[in-house]
Order: C-alpha cells, then sequence, then structure tokens
DNA sequence: CGATCTCGCAACAAGTTTTGTTACATGTCT
DNA sequence: AGACATGTAACAAAACTTGTTGCGAGATCG
C-alpha cells in the first residue's frame, strides 16, 4: 500500500459519525474501512486527543463526534495525525557538505515550501461541513 | 528510508557532469551518492532514453551530459524519472461506492490538483543552469 | 587478439516502513 | 457477574524501495 489515507479516511469517519443516529463501535468503523479496530483506534487516538471526537467504554459505547463539523477544519485533522508527511519527494543528504547539493536542495525547498504553505493554507479554510455539504448535494442529484 | 531522493539526487549528478573533465563512471557516481553502480546506471537510465545524457561503454566510458544545462528544466528530470509520485496522501478506496467517502477525495484532490500545478510550472521553469549558478555564487561567497 | 574496462539487464537479497493481529488490562452498562 | 468496548503494547505480515550479485555485450588499449 503505497501513501497515506488516513487523512482521507477519518474525514469519512467523522462525516459518517454526524450523519449516523448514534455512536460508532471501532469495530463498526473498522468494517466501514476495510480494516480492523486496532487500527481505527490506534488512528483515531489523535482525534480524541485534541477533542473533535470522544471514545466511550462499555454497552452502548463507541465513538462519538465531540464538536460539529463546521468547527472542525481539514487542517484540524491533519495536524491530529500529527502532521504526516506531505511529500514523497525529499533531499538527498548524500554528501552533506558538497556545495552542489546544497543549492540543489535549497532549490527544491524553496518549490516545496510554497506547496505545501498553499496545501495547508487551503486545508484551513476547508470546514468538513462543507464537505458533508457536498455530500448532500450528490444525494439529491441522484434522487432526482 | 523514506522518501524519493531521485530527482535531488539526478540533479546533483548532472550538475557534477558539466563541471568534470570528462566522463563519470557509474562507480564513481555511486561513490558520491553512497550507492552503488547499478543503481545508478537503473536511476539514470531513464535520462539517457530521453537525450539529457548518453552512456558509453570500456575504456574512458562513462557518463556524459547530451546537453547544456540550460537546455534542461527540472521537470525534464521529473520526466525523465517516469513522474514519480509528489504527494503522500492519498485517496482511500475502501468503499469506492460510499458517496461520503466520494465526497472527501473530491474534496482533497481538488487541493491536490492545485498544489501539482503549482509545483510542476515551477518545475517547468527552473533550468538547471540555474541552480549551477546559484551554486558558483555559494563557492564565491566562500572564497570571499 | 586478448585483457580490461564499462554499461545493460535480470534476478534475487536485504532493509524499512506501514499495516494488521494478538493478547491482556481497564472501564462501563445491564 | 457477565457482556461490551476501548487502550495499549508487543509482535507478525505485507509491500515497496534499495542494494547486490551474476552474466552478457560492446569498446578501448597494448
Amino acid at each position: 500500500m503505497r501513501g497515506d489515507s488516513r487523512l482521507s479516511r477519518m474525514l469519512h469517519v467523522l462525516i459518517h459519525l454526524e450523519r449516523g443516529g448514534g455512536p460508532m463501535t471501532s469495530e463498526m468503523i473498522g468494517r466501514m474501512l476495510n480494516t480492523n479496530p486496532v487500527v481505527v483506534r490506534r488512528t483515531m487516538a489523535g482525534l480524541r486527543e485534541r477533542g473533535y471526537v470522544q471514545s466511550e467504554k462499555g454497552h452502548g459505547g463507541g465513538w462519538t463526534l465531540a464538536r460539529p463539523l463546521d468547527k472542525i477544519t481539514l487542517l484540524d485533522v491533519y495536524e491530529a495525525l500529527d502532521r504526516p508527511e506531505l511529500f514523497c519527494l525529499v533531499p538527498s543528504s548524500d554528501h552533506a557538505e558538497c556545495l552542489v547539493e546544497i543549492a540543489v536542495n535549497d532549490a527544491l525547498d524553496k518549490t516545496r515550501r510554497e506547496a505545501e504553505e498553499l496545501l495547508l493554507s487551503r486545508f484551513a479554510t476547508i470546514r468538513l461541513s462543507q464537505i458533508a455539504d457536498d455530500f448532500e448535494t450528490k444525494v439529491a442529484a441522484l434522487a432526482r
């Protein structure tokens, strides 16, 4: 499996949490994501620590939203996952003292930082409620 | 080893090729990159196919630039490496039929495409000769 | 012409990272 | 008490990239 789909998966879960009637157990979520409950708990731990979801033990327990989707941005979720790497292309560090290598990495880093700034600033403006609304629109279009 | 440093490494090599007097063997390049000759040949094969470098066998053989650095852009090298993945964050495909998942992936894809366009358009404007010039500037600064 | 050098390529080994799994402890509800 | 459900640590498995070995072919030198 190449690439990190945790961000996408967590958004998926959060929107389902809002729509579903009650708490979802890790096992239900695991089935939804084609994975297993422990992986779900592991991944969602960061969201719990930051107060976006909460988890309850025992009968009727499971995961619930701890704040409405319009109070959570894509950036929030990204950070709750501990800011995973955005880019696959990384600088080489074969001969850190080589000035050619330094010049190359400076050039690459400059464009990387630009792209990172663009991505994160976009993330900050996107609320999960907007994505949920997009979903509603799709459903309405299908119903017609 | 996480991440792909081939782009950085190939830029490094190309600039050294221009500066070095004659051809560089895969073994010399391998020592420079802290890797071995086969990996060098494997990685540089794409550059040869596109005519940015050429390789000669036998005594005095090795790799040489096939065109000047101001005729090669960062995008050219990126494409010669078969356009490796730029982003680590990928869409999930757990339940391709789930409209929530589709809405999530659409949202992520939109920002991803923006960032990709930014990166590749920057790549297209950066000539390797510019990076080599940056290097010269660094050297001059040190010499003072 | 033979020796040496060098690349080309395929097949395999090793290493790394992520994900999946098992096991057990803790807390909660009926 | 018993059934649920999460929390966490330790371990196993899978996937992917890089590294390595081996052999073949072409080029140069003496």
